[in-house]
DNA sequence: GTCTATACTACGATAGAC
DNA sequence: GTCTATCGTAGTATAGAC
């Protein structure tokens, strides 16, 4: 996931120190959540961190590159969250809820992850041959999410617990019912009436999501 | 919704043919969806059209107007679609499927317009003044259709049918299992293994919604 | 209604001083 | 590691001939 190989760190608990690169990263993580890759200039990213636009460079080599690091880094938060919740044990719709909880988490966690999110999943910015490396990368952590999702299903249909539906049907449910929501922002807000991020919001969304699941709109029997 | 103010037409009926204007609102929509509004340069709208750049002008005002212009014809071929379903008579369960059919068919309809909706929904673009009165214009469109599902899901929850969910939460969620889906591109094909607009796809795509809404994943009592 | 030519601005990126 | 200066390109938009 590190795309740019700084010298190698001596220990994750050394020092967290804000490093310009860190302040980068999250300055560009906002400003691309909100307007996207060609929405955004590198004179607006600078600015916001407090330096010279050439600066970047020394940082990143590109924009692509930067755009690509902070997409990587936003899809490792999730994968830090929602991966310890697919090896749990338990009954499949236990660990479905578990892991759906996680994934909620993680996006209500920073307001600009669903939105990258979102925009990596369904548009495609043409990045160079350059990016190949990088993009294999997060496609792979994408891969693996997806896979344990989809275990996770083929298990609760096979035991009986699930109806014996389409599998990467449901999973597109899912991410919009997950993803799509927390991405929605001002509309979001508008439609519910409150913000999104809330502790209560999210509580409510991970019941209803929850209920959803359990018996659909239909009362229970 | 029609920005430009063009001599008022006849009658519906005249003639369908196919003004330079139509054209390069078809372009630009096919473009905005794949890459948003600052992703797409009005060089390459010209080029995809047969026109020089500076013919754009005479049929938009601006880049801005050109937008708003794609993004309201595509909201209107959804209201077309859905409005009339909501009217509809019958049970509030019955009613609200029809209403999602329809969604769907509408989305389905043209590859672009979920992405270009999406779009609509999550990204917030800074459009100057200039863009208030089509942007009031959409916005109104959006809410009537959003009231309008939103009154189905009271009327069912009212009469026993809907459990008492949390309104505007199953809204975004049917939004999710709709917008988001059609609009998922290729990554939705690569998940699902296959196109996402083929006939098959898309009756696959109301069956699961239909039955998610009707008992969750959960299996039938 | 479309064209060429052009104005002005911003973009990503590089060079080289400090 | 940050800066100023600059390059080349492409952006939106306008003026005016045809």
């Amino acid at each position: 996931m590190m795309s740019d190989a700084p010298p190698a760190k001596p220990g994750p608990e050394i020092a967290e120190a804000s490093t310009s690169r860190e302040k980068i990263l999250e300055v560009a993580e906002a400003l691309f959540a909100r307007r996207g890759f060609a929405g955004v200039g590198l004179r607006e990213v600078a600015e916001a961190v407090g330096l010279g636009k050439s600066s970047l460079f020394h940082h990143f080599r590109s924009k692509t590159q930067l755009y690509l690091a902070v997409l990587g880094r936003v899809l490792g938060r999730i994968e830090e969250r929602v991966r310890p919740s697919l090896s749990d044990p338990g009954e499949p719709r236990e660990r479905l809820e578990r892991c759906l909880d996680a994934l909620v988490d993680a996006l209500a966690e920073h307001p600009a992850t669903a939105r990258l999110l979102l925009r990596g999943l369904f548009e495609d910015d043409d990045f160079g041959d350059e990016a190949q490396p990088e993009l294999a990368a997060t496609e792979r952590t994408l891969h693996g999410l997806l896979e344990g999702m989809a275990r996770l299903l083929r298990a609760g249909i096979a035991c009986g617990a699930f109806r014996p539906v389409s599998v990467p049907d449901t999973i597109q449910t899912l991410i919009g019912a997950t993803v799509y929501h927390f991405a929605s922002g001002e509309f979001g807000e508008v439609l519910t009436g409150g913000p999104l991020l809330s502790a209560e919001a999210v509580r409510r969304r991970k019941a209803e999501i929850r209920e959803l699941l359990r018996h659909g709109l239909a009362v229970p029997a």
